[in-house]
DNA sequence: CGCGTTTGACCTGCGC
DNA sequence: GCGCAGGTCAAACGCG
């Protein structure tokens, strides 16, 4: 492993705030990572100003490209938000139509108008619930979230973390889709459900609602799947959060959710524990000698190639 | 053989 | 009290 690669030259800012400014000859420590490169370090005066000319040109090549893909982000979000606004006009006036003789829908259909009204994916039904249904006040904590999955993908599977052992599906009649209902298995003793089923609007939209509590940890992080049809992807519908990296968490997925969401979901899944375990394995490491030891000449190692290319 | 999934039967709560 | 719909159980089944 060359460590020494790593800072120098996996950095792809498009903005480009560490290249010189105009008029400015570029410093030796840019193009020392490059081998190859650095042989033309020892250039002639009129060669240096034509390559400054040429950096300028790529940094604003860069920093339109950069400026055009906000540009893009921005109104991918706007027409993200224009479309879940259409599709909770449409489900809220549908629901008029059904609501006298339904109110049992009441409970799915109140938060699939979330999404649309602010973009989130994931609303916790507690407080609602305590207020239209009194007698439930001493039930388990409710969360909802909602994991777009591929559109040939038909496993009713949402890779949260936690180990669940399916009991029962049913079709519902709200919904063609069958309803998956699940069991953590990860304890014998832990009492959280989850109940998955395709979104009646979009059944590319698994919609996941929790109820109760883990009172154990989580056994594994959210896990991405490789391919599209593995399964589904903790992706949020919102726009505000999209669907990127190799980091789309539960955590993670939660920054684009409302604060109030947001307590609900750390709530039930303690998350402050990730961070614990995180401290103990790095306590753990430094107190092992042979890590030290490799640490040292890992970092003694830098310096020398650092060193190296100072010289340069 | 053990474990997880499937699926039909049964249970429970709610509205009429 | 009855019917309906959602939720749960448990035997059968499949897979590694």
């Amino acid at each position: 492993m060359d460590s020494s690669w790593l800072d120098l030259d996996t950095r792809l800012d498009l903005n480009l705030n560490s290249l010189p400014r105009r008029g400015e000859v570029p410093k030796r420590e840019f193009l020392g990572g490059f081998t190859g490169f650095e042989e033309k370090v020892c250039v002639k005066p009129h060669e240096t100003g034509l390559l400054v000319e040429e950096l300028n040109r790529i940094s604003n090549e860069n920093k339109k490209l950069s400026e055009m893909l906000t540009v893009l982000c921005e109104n991918y979000s706007l027409l993200q938000k224009q479309y879940m606004d259409l599709l909770s006009k449409r489900s809220s006036s549908e629901t008029e139509l059904t609501a006298a003789s339904k109110k049992r829908k009441l409970d799915s259909e109140d938060c699939s108008r979330m999404i649309g009204i602010n973009g989130n994916t994931e609303c916790s039904s507690s407080d609602e619930e305590s207020i239209k249904r009194p007698k439930e006040n001493t039930k388990a904590k409710v969360s909802r979230v909602y994991v777009r999955t591929s559109p040939d993908d038909s496993s009713l599977i949402v890779k949260d973390g936690y180990q669940w052992r399916k009991y029962g599906q049913k079709v519902t009649r709200d919904n063609p889709s069958p309803r998956a209902y699940f069991k953590c298995s990860f304890a014998p003793s832990c009492p959280v459900k989850k109940k998955v089923q395709r979104s009646a609007e979009d059944p590319t939209v698994l919609v996941a609602t929790y109820e109760g509590e883990h009172n154990h940890l989580q056994p594994s992080k959210p896990e991405l799947p490789l391919t599209p049809s593995q399964g589904s992807t903790l992706c949020p519908v919102s726009p505000a959060s999209r669907c990127q990296g190799p980091a789309l968490t539960l955590d993670k997925f939660q920054s684009g959710v409302s604060e109030d969401a947001k307590k609900s979901v750390q709530e039930a899944e303690a998350p402050g524990i990730g961070q614990i375990l995180v401290q103990q394995m790095a306590a753990s490491l430094t107190r092992d000698p042979n890590f030290t030891a490799a640490l040292a000449a890992a970092i003694s190692g830098r310096f020398v190639d650092q060193g190296r290319t100072e010289k340069w």
